[in-house]
RNA sequence: GCCGGGAUGCCCGAGCGGCCAAAGGGAGCAGACUGUAAAUCUGCCGGCAAUGCCUUCGGAGGUUCGAAUCCUUCUCCCGGCA
């Protein structure tokens, strides 16, 4: 019995709404997880992650081998209990900082300049997984490579070869079976590619499936390409989480097409930068023109943000520089783009859900661009 | 009243004879941000018919080829002494 499965409970075309079912608790996707890379999502704390509907967390490899440690984290009770969570939490291999960080590359794995002290770090796929085990995240990721885009086809080849073949170290290296590890699809925005790697990382036999590499540079309609050829190769009834993705429009493309997981750090990060999350397109809060505006940043949402606060005094706190002003954008972009995940699921379920996504995208003034289609009609 | 210091672009603040439309901040405006080296970064920020011209460095006058920069005087601020 593996400790991580999908039960499929509804399906509107392509998308589909689910229970993901982990060792420390059930997710209904699709689902957004909120990123807290150093075990803390920056500004919101456990409960208010809970009070805005995070299901699930997630939290990285690399920063917490190094800060405070492994071994610490699982002193701590692992990483759900250390992060005062108690709920399901995957963690990121590291993957990313090998694009992030621009590490040195070899065979055997990457070595990184730590961060934190300029210390020489080794990551292999072998040592990530072992680390992610001691973290105790309910999943875990392989390592793998991914590129900028746009790349040369043989550098993204390589990233997806190379990542095949970690793949299969790091399922090699797995020993916990109360965890789970997903493999990740690489291959660019090369519909053969794409579809190259996910054939043949499911035909490593993960229990899930990150889809990596994405939002790195390729245009919407180069993302609608590279799902598009990648989500039919995957077993229908393992998870597909697409990695990074995390705005309206490109959440909503990648549901139509039938991914489960999603996690993003432009919630939190743009609400740091004072940008708001909002349906009718989003703005900056810094601007003057809100300095004396009592009205909430998005009139009836049921985040607390929005229920103790005007725009006219979130705009003081950025003004003032007050931390306080990121946090409750934070607050209010999180649950907004859960409760869009969460409406999604609703229309999912009642079979309305393409009719209520392009009132969405057609609301924003992003419909006419809509990547859908592009490449299969 | 006397002595000293000061008044610079929306604000603060450098500059102290030409390289000054004038450093640097802030504010303002625009853009970026996607498995977090980001509470960060980038650009614009006197006006215009614009490889140049015009107005600007408290007011007025002067010295000089040339003044935000030197001199005289006025106004107002800030210390100190009466």
């Amino acid at each position: 019995m593996t400790p991580v499965s999908l039960r499929v409970a509804a399906r509107d075309g392509e998308a589909r709404c689910s229970e993901l079912v982990t060792p420390h608790g059930i997710v209904a996707t699709p689902g957004f997880m909120p990123v807290g890379t150093r075990g803390s999502v920056r500004g919101v704390d456990a409960t208010d992650l809970r009070g805005l509907g995070a299901e699930i967390l997630l939290a990285n490899t690399y920063h917490l081998m190094l800060r405070p440690g492994a071994d610490t984290v699982a002193a701590l009770g692992e990483l759900q209990v250390f992060m005062g969570w108690h709920g399901p939490v995957l963690t990121d291999s590291g993957g990313y900082q090998v694009f992030s960080l621009e590490p040195r590359v070899t065979e055997d794995g990457v070595i990184f300049r730590s961060t934190y002290d300029g210390a020489r770090v080794e990551l292999t796929p072998e040592r990530a997984v072992a680390v992610q085990e001691t973290l105790g995240g309910d999943i875990a990721m392989v390592l793998d490579q991914l590129v900028g885009l746009p790349a040369p086809k043989a550098e993204v080849r390589e990233a997806m070869e190379r990542t095949l073949r970690w793949s299969a170290r790091a399922l090699q290296a797995k020993r916990r079976s109360d965890r789970a590890l997903f493999g990740i699809v690489q291959g660019g925005v090369d519909p053969a590619l794409r579809a190259e790697s996910a054939s043949r990382t499911a035909d490593l036999g993960f229990p899930g499936f990150g889809i990596g590499g994405l939002s790195v540079g390729e245009s919407r309609a180069e993302l609608a390409v590279a799902l598009e050829a990648a989500i039919p190769e995957l077993p229908s009834e393992a998870p597909r989480y697409v990695m990074g993705l995390g705005d309206t429009e490109q959440l909503l493309d990648a549901v139509s097409r039938g991914v489960d997981l999603f996690d993003c750090v432009l919630p939190t990060r743009l609400a740091r930068h004072g940008k708001v999350l909002h349906p009718d397109g989003d703005f900056s809060i810094k601007l003057r023109k809100w300095a004396v505006d009592p009205s909430p940043l998005q009139t009836g949402c049921d985040c607390p943000a929005c229920g103790s606060y005007s725009r006219g005094y979130i705009r003081h706190l950025f003004q003032t520089k007050e931390r306080l002003g990121g946090r409750l954008v934070s607050l209010h972009n999180l649950r907004y783009t859960l409760r869009l995940l969460e409406e999604a699921r609703a229309h999912i379920t009642a079979r309305s859900f393409v009719a209520w996504r392009d009132a969405i995208l057609d609301r924003r003034g992003s419909g006419s661009d809509r990547a859908f289609g592009v490449t299969s009609d």
